[in-house]
DNA sequence: CTGTTAGCGCTTTCAT
DNA sequence: ATGAAAGCGCTAACAG
């Protein structure tokens, strides 16, 4: 069934030159007479040769392919970081070959062992790992750039300003007259997570002093934001503002308060952080970190080193901003 | 800087065996004495070697990755779709290659060769090429699986039921009251665009004879929604229903109509087409087709294809189902 | 400008 | 049970 298709050979024989030169007329170098590069470009339509692009990469020690290794996909923060890496790679000639690992650091060193010789580059999301299991997960000759990892191990990475963004998100909830503010927080071990919360604790300090701040513990999963707030009510505390650690534990929260009978913002007003498309149509007030654009530039940094030279260890902030929409305003008087 | 990585060859070399050995023993095979394999399982650990997938790959002419050529990932559509391939993948020890590929034809034949040797098979999800172009686009010798394409050419297809989708929404607005309905279409081009809006036309045949159903095009993004709204008040016709191809388009729709100042549902109903998963959010009511579910189950067929025999050219047709939510409801009296 | 030849790193007959 | 050698399809010296 599967006939076996054409190689270099073939179209050689076919044209009746040789294989080098099958390369050479079919690759548009330079020294290959027109004729020859006719004949050879005819013998590879006849025959419909499609060049095999595994053997390429083995003869090339090039595969232009950039794996990238990730939690999974699930939520839209993956998704739109991945649009972005998706984009550049694209416009840039190369392939994204992706691989979802589980928590384990086992599994996850797997997942990266398993892309070496077929990639050039490597692009690692994982916000589980410490810094002894990603240093042994990572291949030692490929080059890295980490986005969103808790350690840096002296590679090139991308990191989110967490704390302007959490004390922005304070902040305005602070001028809006709320001060007793509730945070959801994300997963302990995830180096997000924990520092959207120690700015989040620093903040209050500054602009809720004498109050004392509520953290209650999520996953970034919106299940959490619901079982957080439902937890919340049933303790009996109170509290005018919810800072949730991103946007799907934020509307996680509001389903909750809605169900509840509370209004937002009229009794409690909710931030989230991320800034995914669905925060805007639910007028979510946010951090926005432009996801797409990390993901763009993470892979245009680790391209141009693979193009051009070096891989600098320097560590990048993405900048954050806060998006001020419907689910926050003043107190109500 | 990149310290070349240990081979074959060198772990051979370290633990005093042939290359023949190393192979047999790092890949589990039958016939290996114990002492054998503990120096060569030694010997790798020492050195540090992970094999090189490429070479493996060329080697064994199978490369344990599946190709993914799509239109892009913007929107919540194919990202849901891949989101269900990826899971499938990740189970069965395969990576995903994605591929993305713009309008033009040619470009489309471009990204599918640029596959080969470098996947075992290809799920090709291209909406907008005809018969020919995707019959010459596809390489002849490697499996694949067309899913949301306007023709299958003899091939493992996939197709969303379009016809009872719209039919089920357009009777459920005629069963609450509604029959003055307009359909934003998708673009002309698309499949599935075109099936719902014949589809849309023959259902308001039935249910609504004698009122003239009307079509605005649209393409499928959600500016293309608020467009179609804003040109209908503009040319002062009324309706009292809207049937949107997709999601977006009637996310579009609905912010335009509340921009106009126009109640859902009680002015004016609207049912969309995907489900994604912002349509849950917004009491979207739409036809479900459980997109996640159908980029596994297209994954799984090819991959039990590859490892066992044979794709059969079967054409596997989604089920639809009407989902009822806040954007529509009985006309109010 | 073109052909010959030697690999890229791995698996796999085919002998032993 | 193990080793020697051929070869997957391609490119890149190195000679002519």
């Amino acid at each position: 069934m599967k006939q076996a298709s054409a190689t270099v050979r073939d179209v050689a024989r076919v044209a009746e030159v040789s294989v080098a030169s099958v390369s050479r007329a079919l690759n548009g170098h330079s020294s290959v007479h027109p004729d020859m590069r006719a004949r050879v470009l005819a013998a590879a339509k006849t025959l419909g040769y499609v060049p095999h692009a595994g053997a390429r990469s083995l003869s090339l020690a090039r595969s232009h392919a950039i794996g990238v290794v990730l939690p999974d996909l699930y939520g839209e923060f993956f998704s739109e970081i991945v649009r972005g890496m998706d984009r550049e790679v694209t416009a840039r000639g190369y392939h994204l070959l992706l691989s979802n690992m589980h928590a384990d650091a086992a599994l996850a060193a797997q997942a990266m062992r398993s892309m070496r010789g077929r990639v050039d580059g490597l692009i690692v999301m994982a916000p589980q790992l410490d810094a002894a299991e990603l240093d042994e997960a990572l291949p030692r000759d490929v080059p890295a750039v980490l986005v969103n990892c808790r350690e840096t191990v002296g590679r090139a990475a991308y990191r989110i300003d967490n704390t302007a963004g959490i004390t922005a998100a304070v902040a305005h909830l602070a001028a809006t007259g709320r001060r007793r503010l509730l945070h959801i927080s994300g997963p302990e071990g995830n180096i997000d997570g924990r520092e959207r919360r120690d700015a989040f604790l620093a903040a209050m300090a500054v602009h809720a002093p004498g109050i004392a701040p509520i953290v209650v513990a999520g996953d970034f999963r919106e299940e959490s934001g619901v079982a957080a707030v439902r937890r919340l009510i049933e303790t009996g505390e109170t509290c005018d503002g919810i800072v949730a650690a991103n946007d799907m534990m934020a509307l996680g929260a509001m389903s909750a308060l809605r169900e509840a009978g509370m209004a937002v913002p009229g009794d409690i007003a909710v931030t989230g952080f991320d800034d995914v498309p669905l925060a805007r149509y639910l007028g979510l007030t946010t951090v926005r970190i432009t996801l797409a654009e990390m993901g763009a530039r993470a892979t245009a940094r680790l391209i141009d080193a693979l193009d051009g030279g070096a891989l600098s260890p320097d560590i990048e902030i993405i900048a954050t901003e806060l998006i001020i929409r419907s689910t926050t305003g003043p107190l109500p008087t």
